[in-house]
RNA sequence: GGUCGCAUAGCUCAGCUGGAUAGAGCACCUGCCUUCUAAGCAGGCGGUCCUAGGUUCGAAUCCUAGUGCGAUCACCA
């Protein structure tokens, strides 16, 4: 039973005891800093039972938990707010039960559904940018964030692997490409979005001359050879034209490959791939079906639409007049196949940005109507857009920030930052560099998972990412910190009673903040939210800094304490790396 | 135009299901390295919580209307 718990029975039992009536709830909040408790009772909501002066209720309650319960010290009303000492056994009885928990804030699994959450679900056409970055880490954190809080969970994606927009750097490609092939230093997906944009290239030299030779503007879009030749290549895609899958299977590959560089880069990774050229075909079985049932209807045309009029919506396509797949055909099989092959899966969560909003609903919503029990499980992890300073970026126009530059400048300025400080002379080149990836990554993951998912992030790209302060970084250094103190204590050898221990109030503060953490990880995954890990773990380690600076921990006085500090310290570094874990952030021994 | 999201210090952001005098970091200004790592600590400066109403003992938080920014409303994905 938590404090609160234990409190809140108190409290109740105390107001039938005093006014012979009956408490619904208590609220409890953190006693401000400035007042002398450890936990507040707001007294104000009693009064809606209880009739009188707050400030009298409270001074009453008060005193009826400080002759009945054991571990209130004190208290002091101010206003309607009573504040309640804790006695310090408490707090070290705490600590004892949780110090030696390696996965302290973790939880066993305890559901037999499992999630299945969805990230990444790039474009085979062109190389991950820092939008994509944004993703990958949201989604990988929110996974490794549910796995913490007690569920099963599938990492997966969706490649985007057929369409128009492929077939236009295949073109590209077979014009152009003199059979380039990707190198070690040249990775395929690069490759493939260079000649991406070659092919808008070429596109809009063919419309200028269109519109110079007299056609209109729409016109010269809709007939420039090269594009005529791309629709070209599309269908005979999809009428399996041996050379086209051919060339479609090898700069795919090339694609892959050069992501799952990234992937390992960025430190994500994944439990199983789709691809939208296998689940189309599913989809389209699923509204065949819809359509016999009436969940779907059929217009003169042909097309096939879902009628969400009524739940607030508009009307729906869910198959061309021609027959053909839209995007909303394949998530329909995509989804269902995801339950064919794991059909543990309870719910999805799909980490897509907020532009897709309106498409998500639209898919929840006609799962639901097909009659699928799971499809009340779904969950769009919605998250703004990453701007610079530039404005939108556009991967045929050149304007983005890629994400391998990205992790290479961050791990170079960790590079320039630590060699100024010069702490690390004797570590060899190789390990050097590989904190300096952990630094750099440490300050760009935190960067962005501390923000709120949903706000937008404008990014720029001059003015860098902080080292200081609210950062992965600054809280890497903490650990790192605590890692120096522990080979130094050798702390096996250390023994200490908690009865023997004066608790320290910057100790107190420290227990109490880690007491907090298996709350913020359940919270964390209820809303889907890394941004609360990373404000948790700031707050934390900012706390343990400050006792770090005002407490001596290898010279204290006695023995015990000795002890007892090294061992809180410890366990706040455990939490850190715990906390950083679900993150995705590495921590480092020294820095 | 309809719908959805966002709006808090010069900048970047916290602020949980309403609770005490709205909190951090960056920037700027003071102090603190012959004792455990100064990527740190202690302190100062800085706010009409977008606006106007409403609900309430109490509103940055909830409701309504409006303003600004963004997204979306495709036989694109």
């Amino acid at each position: 039973m938590t404090l609160q718990e234990t409190l809140e029975l108190h409290v109740k039992a105390g107001i039938k005891a005093l006014f012979q009536s009956e408490l619904e709830s208590v609220e409890f909040q953190a006693t401000r800093k400035e007042f002398a408790g450890d936990i507040t009772v707001v007294v104000f909501p009693m009064l809606r039972v209880v009739k009188g002066n707050p400030a009298v209720i409270g001074e009453q309650v008060g005193q009826y938990l400080l002759d009945q319960v054991e571990l209130v010290k004190g208290f002091n009303v101010v206003k309607g707010f009573l504040n309640i000492e804790i006695s310090d056994s408490y707090y070290l009885e705490f600590f004892q039960s949780i110090k030696d928990k390696t996965n302290y804030g973790y939880v066993d699994q305890k559901d037999d559904k499992a999630v299945m959450v969805e990230y990444s679900s790039p474009n085979t056409n062109k190389p991950l940018h820092l939008g994509h970055v944004r993703n990958v880490l949201l989604g990988y954190s929110v996974a490794e964030i549910l796995k913490a809080s007690g569920k099963k969970v599938y990492k997966t994606q969706i490649i985007n692997d057929r369409g128009i927009h492929i077939c236009k750097s295949m073109l590209a490609y077979q014009k152009f490409g003199n059979n380039e092939t990707p190198t070690q230093e040249f990775k395929g997906d690069k490759l493939v979005g260079n000649y991406y944009v070659k092919f808008d290239q070429e596109y809009k030299a063919e419309i200028a001359d269109l519109i110079a030779s007299g056609k209109t503007e729409e016109e010269a879009k809709k007939n420039a050879p090269i594009l005529l030749e791309a629709q070209e290549m599309l269908r005979n895609w999809e009428a399996g034209d041996n050379d086209v899958v051919a060339l479609w299977k090898k700069m795919n590959q090339w694609v892959y490959d050069g992501f799952e560089v990234t992937y390992k880069n960025i430190g994500v990774d994944f439990d199983t791939y789709y691809y939208e050229s296998d689940t189309y075909l599913l989809g389209k079985e699923f509204v065949a079906e819809g359509l016999k049932t009436g969940v779907f209807f059929k217009k003169e045309d042909g097309s096939v639409w879902c009628d969400l009029t009524e739940d607030g919506l508009d009307e729906k396509i869910v198959l061309r007049s021609d027959g053909t797949a839209v995007y909303m055909t394949q998530d329909i099989g995509t989804a269902i196949q995801r339950i064919k092959d794991y059909p543990d899966v309870g719910g999805m969560v799909y980490t897509v940005g907020n532009e897709q909003d309106y498409h998500f609903k639209v898919l929840f919503l006609i799962l639901k109507k097909l009659g699928f029990d799971w499809a009340k499980n779904l969950f769009h992890l919605s998250y703004g857009m990453v701007d610079l300073p530039s404005g939108k970026m556009k991967s045929r126009e050149g304007t983005v920030v890629d994400a391998d530059d990205l992790i290479k400048e961050m791990a170079d300025t960790a590079e320039d930052i630590s060699k100024d400080l010069g702490k690390l002379d004797d570590y060899d080149e190789a390990e050097k560099q590989e904190l300096y990836k952990t630094i750099g990554l440490g300050a760009l993951k935190y960067y962005i998972l501390k923000v709120d998912p949903k706000k937008r992030i404008l990014f720029d790209p001059k003015e860098s990412i902080d080292f200081q302060g609210n950062t992965g970084p600054f809280i890497q250094y903490t650990y790192a910190r605590i890692q120096s103190i522990l080979r130094k204590a050798d702390s096996n050898s250390y023994q200490f009673d908690t009865k023997d221990v004066m608790l320290h109030d910057k100790e107190k503060q420290l227990i109490k903040q880690l007491e907090l953490f298996p709350e913020i990880i359940q919270n964390a995954a209820e809303q889907h939210s890394p941004a609360l890990i990373a404000n948790y773990t700031y707050d934390l380690v900012k706390e343990f800094n400050s006792f770090y600076q005002n407490v001596s921990i290898l010279g204290a006085d006695t023995e015990i304490e000795k002890s007892f500090r090294v061992e809180l310290s410890k366990l706040v570094s455990q939490t850190i790396k715990n906390a950083f874990q679900v993150l995705g952030i590495q921590v480092p021994e020294r820095m």
